[in-house]
DNA sequence: AATCATGTATTTAATTTGAATACAACGTAT
DNA sequence: ATACGTTGTATTCAAATTAAATACATGATT
């Protein structure tokens, strides 16, 4: 079991976008550069535009960040492309049996903790930024243009 | 997108394990109060036992935890039963193009970002012990009585 | 020997995912 | 205004995963 790559496409997408700012980022382009296809793409620009995360207009090529890289978190990306759902991360076994102590008390014991878990996730996916991403990814293509 | 409920039921057969450590928790005992049928348990209780988390003879019936239930994190269950594999929570794009900056470099960029959401959950899940949800239980079965 | 339990393999249906195709709606350029 | 390229959306397809179900070999007890 996986999350969805929908999730690292998404990223992928707008790190890009920001990156390729001066020129126009069209799904196909895009598409080459993850390598897949452009209705894929299109389909995770249609979740990103609705969480307000870029801005593409129909007949238009070319989508752009709707917010500075710095205010576009790995969360607001996760939660955009709908990856996983609220508190279903986990998920539990359905109709224990009423008759016996543990079973119809489990659900109800359990389900704090496995909140708790998937909040501490979502924490740390709340705390870098496309912006972060973006500076990562040039600092490494710096590293490799001095080895090599 | 949801973990297996190989997980959450792992967590239920331990802990009805415990508390009925005096009877016989047979797979088919197990299966009735999970509500499924005693193949699953057979299947989840293979893991759990080789994971040196319960006693199992095959032929005898019944199974007995191998450890205190203070000694058995939910992180022992979910490693368990496999239900994710290491660093494989997010599931991320291959073949990203190689002749795009972004494309090169994006996988081991956020690659330790994942990594870091998922050991999150797992130090969560680490941090509650099978003793402490069979207290809860007993816990919340005692309010119940109160009230009734 | 008969019975019951565990262990394991296999099949089935349901769900999700990503790939792929098709096409309508929209804008721009000629 | 016509043609072309792009976005948006629906649909189909194969692959993978899950849980349910069945079957049966192996082991232990009576």
């Amino acid at each position: 079991m996986s999350i969805s790559s929908r999730f690292t496409v998404g990223i992928h997408i707008l790190v890009l976008i920001e990156l390729n700012k001066k020129g126009i980022s069209s799904s196909e382009f895009l598409a080459g550069s993850v390598n897949t296809n452009p209705t894929l793409i299109r389909k995770i620009m249609g979740m990103l535009k609705k969480a307000g995360l870029i801005e593409v207009q129909p007949g238009i090529a070319g989508a752009k960040l709707a917010k500075e890289p710095f205010f576009i978190t790995l969360l607001d990306v996760y939660k955009a492309v709908d990856v996983v759902k609220e508190k279903e991360l986990f998920s539990v076994h359905e109709n224990p049996h009423p008759d016996c102590l543990v079973g119809r008390n489990i659900q109800d014991s359990i389900t704090p903790v496995l909140s708790a878990a998937q909040l501490a996730l979502e924490k740390v996916l709340g705390n870098v930024t496309i912006k972060d991403i973006v500076k990562d990814i040039v600092e490494k293509e710096k590293c490799k243009i001095k080895i090599n």
